[in-house]
DNA sequence: GATATGACCGCAA
DNA sequence: TTTGCGGCCATAT
């Protein structure tokens, strides 16, 4: 008998889990490549991150804007029609730049309120 | 099959 | 703060 009905597919399966991961990220707040690797369960495999958001077919339910690089920057190159794609929508949800980047102590998730929160619950 | 490219990152200098 | 470098590895040549 033949008991491969599913050959195991890493990829397809690391893609899903990215994707995952991507849209918990809050509305408002952003996240970085590496940080979605990591909540991926794929600790410094920020790149494949980016190629996944790549690929996304146009219409995905994917906060894809919410992520943007460890400095703080977005990974498109400033000028490009993407870059200022993005820009956009993340002003639109209240994310400030300063000087062509994001605070990721302000706005970047999970930030200290959400982890005083996790750590001492919800009523200080 | 070999090489180049890229929506990256952490670290040292 | 910025730059350079090794590490990462799916995709495109």
């Amino acid at each position: 008998m033949n008991r491969n009905r599913a050959p195991p597919d890493p990829l397809h399966d690391a893609t899903a889990r990215i994707r995952r991961a991507v849209m918990r990220v809050p509305r408002g707040r952003v996240t970085t490549y590496g940080s979605v690797a990591r909540m991926a369960g794929l600790p410094g495999r920020a790149r494949l991150v980016g190629t996944v958001l790549k690929a996304l077919p146009a219409g995905a339910r994917v906060p894809w804007h919410r992520v943007i690089t460890a400095s703080g920057r977005i990974a498109f190159p400033v000028g490009s029609e993407a870059h200022d794609h993005q820009r956009r929508k993340l002003e639109d949800e209240g994310v400030g730049f300063r000087g062509g980047r994001v605070d990721l102590g302000r706005f970047g998730w999970p930030g200290h309120e959400d982890l005083d929160e996790m750590l001492w619950g919800a009523g200080r």
